[in-house]
DNA sequence: CCCATGAGGGCTCTTACACT
DNA sequence: AGTGTAAGAGCCCTCATGGG
């Protein structure tokens, strides 16, 4: 069962919000000790994650069939791909579900009855937990998982039974996005600041440079220092945009560098919402920073 | 080593003010 | 009257720092 995407937080009676891992999706079949995990495209990752397989086989139920995601946490207990895929963390499987326990086919009682399930089947060992339900307010619960840096949210309707592929009685919503923008100058800086203040940031549309707004945290002392000694042979009199942003003692820049940038949201007026810098990027050309479909 | 705090920065909304 | 500009408050995010 797959959630689809939406874009805005929402409260839904009937609903209930749980945190969205990032992770693997992960299936765990249990027959006797043998066990068995299976990836979303059906391979074999029993390996992969042995660690959850051994606890999953030491529990006492004779079948079991349980639906969550392989995680690994750093020390905030922020789950995050990349420590997966470095394998120096222990592996988590959060558990959100249970189809089958003991001979008994769950899949079309409503979620309530399979949390059951799952949360007396897994009991309390370190490599499996019950995925973490959120406030019954799925707006309070958006906030929640956006000020702990979490992934996203997934929305369920309780009373839906557990339906195989894409369904919209799981809805996911993520807390930020990433994309990649030009940058086309940067802002003087402000107080104790070194270097600069902002980077000025834009995303084509055919040859024209629209400016999509501002990034100004984000770098760590030394990455102001370097972004900087790079600026300087960039610097050129006019703007690159075609609609160049009021910015007082701004340094506009040749279009060559780009940014991978995290952000919430497009604002209404085609902006990124709490943009951050993340890095520069050398693997893609200015030129293929277009702006999405719409904005 | 972890956590709280302050500084710098972004966008939004509101308010005050200037200009057409 | 209507439009545009500027400044400040509010909320959120990151990094650096200092105390426990």
């Amino acid at each position: 069962m797959l959630a689809t995407l939406v874009d805005e937080p929402f409260h839904r009676p009937g609903w209930v919000y749980e945190e969205k891992y990032d992770g693997y999706r992960i299936l765990a079949y249990k027959e006797g000790r043998e066990v068995t995990l299976l990836s979303r495209n059906a391979k074999d990752r029993t390996e992969t994650f042995s660690e959850i397989a051994r606890a999953i086989a030491t529990l006492p139920e004779r079948t079991l069939l349980l639906d969550g995601e392989a995680v690994a946490f750093d020390r905030k207990l922020v789950s995050r791909f990349q420590l997966l895929q470095q394998g120096d963390r222990p592996s988590v499987y959060a558990v959100f579900d249970c189809l089958y326990r003991n001979g008994r086919d769950f899949r079309n009682e409503p979620l309530p009855v399979r949390r059951d399930e799952l949360e007396e089947a897994i009991g309390d060992t370190h490599h499996l937990i019950p995925s973490r339900r959120l406030d019954a307010d799925g707006k309070k619960a958006y906030r929640e998982a956006r000020k702990k840096g979490w992934e996203g949210i997934v929305a369920k309707d309780a009373s839906s039974p557990y339906c195989e592929g894409r369904s919209t009685k799981w809805l996911k919503v993520k807390v930020h996005q990433e994309e990649e923008f030009v940058v086309g100058g940067y802002t003087p800086p402000a107080g104790s600041r070194t270097h600069f203040g902002a980077l000025l940031l834009g995303a084509y549309r055919g040859s024209e440079l629209h400016y999509v707004g501002k990034v100004g945290t984000g770098f760590p002392q030394k990455t102001l220092a370097s972004l900087y000694r790079k600026f300087q042979p960039l610097a050129q009199k006019d703007s690159p945009f075609v609609f160049p942003p009021r910015e007082k003692g701004a340094t506009w820049l040749a279009p060559r560098l780009v940014a991978q940038i995290s952000f919430h949201e497009w604002t209404d007026d085609r902006k990124l919402r709490q943009p951050v810098f993340l890095g520069l990027r050398d693997d893609k050309k200015p030129r293929e920073c277009v702006l999405p479909e719409g904005k």
